[in-house]
DNA sequence: GAAGTATATAACAATATAGTTATATTGTAT
DNA sequence: ATACAATATAACTATATTGTTATATACTTC
C-alpha cells in the first residue's frame, strides 16, 4: 500500500461515527435500519458513511430482500492497522537524496 | 481510548505527508529544514504537520540550537496501531438498547 | 545590538468532509 | 398497479483540512 492509499484507508477509519459502525459490525452485521436510531444522524448520513467504508474495503454488502446487510472485512481492518507497524522503508530514497546534497545536515 | 479520541489520532496519521514524515522519523530523527526540500510544500505547511502529529504524541520534538529534531514516538505509532484490531467491545450497549426496543430487527 | 538562519504563528484561499432535506431507486405486499 | 419500507443519490450548508504568503519568535554569529 502507497502513502496515498494508505492515508485514504486511515481517513476511512478516523471518523468516530465509521469507528463505532466498524466496532458493531465488528460483533455482528447490521442492515442500514439498525444503525441509524444508534447514531443520532439521519440515514442518508448512515448510508454515506457505508459508502465510503466499502470504498476503502472495509466492508461487504449482501442484499436480503428489502434490507442491505452490510459486513466488516476484519482482514482489510487488520491489514491497515498491520501497515502502520510496516510503514514503507525509505531509507534508500534517503541516501539518494543525501548524495545529491539535498538533505541539510543539521550538525 | 475512547472513539473521539482514536479518531483524533488517526486523523494525524491519514494524510499522506504526515505518512512520508512518519516513515522518515522511523528510519532517524530530521529537523525541520531537512523535511522541507522532500515534500514539494513549504516550511509552514511542514512545521502544521508537526505541530498536528505533536498534537497526537506522535512525535516530540527537541531543540539543539537553531533547530529543532523531531523524533517518532513509536510506542504511540503501534499503540494507534494495536487500537485498531482492540476496537470497543459494544456488545453490552446493543444488549441494552435490544432491550428498549430500539434495534430494528430485519429478519 | 544587528544581521542571518530555523522554526512557528497569523491570516487567508481552495478543497474536502459530514451533516442536512428532498427525491430516486429497489424490493415487498396487497 | 398501488402503496409502503429500506436504501441510495442529489443538492446544499457548515465546518475542517491543507496549502499559501507574510510576519513573528528563537537562537547564533559577527
Amino acid at each position: 500500500m502507497d502513502f496515498e492509499g494508505l492515508a485514504d484507508a486511515l481517513k476511512a477509519l478516523a471518523d468516530p461515527t465509521r469507528l463505532r459502525i466498524v466496532s458493531l459490525l465488528n460483533i455482528r452485521d447490521c442492515c442500514v435500519c439498525e444503525l441509524v436510531p444508534l447514531f443520532g444522524i439521519s440515514q442518508p448520513a448512515v448510508s454515506k458513511h457505508m459508502s465510503r467504508l466499502k470504498a476503502s474495503g472495509l466492508v461487504k454488502e449482501t442484499r436480503k430482500g428489502m434490507w442491505v446487510f452490510y459486513s466488516l472485512n476484519k482482514d482489510r481492518l487488520a491489514e491497515i492497522g498491520m501497515s502502520l507497524s510496516h510503514l514503507p522503508d525509505l531509507t534508500d530514497e534517503l541516501r539518494q537524496l543525501e548524495q545529491k546534497g539535498l538533505l541539510v545536515k543539521c550538525e
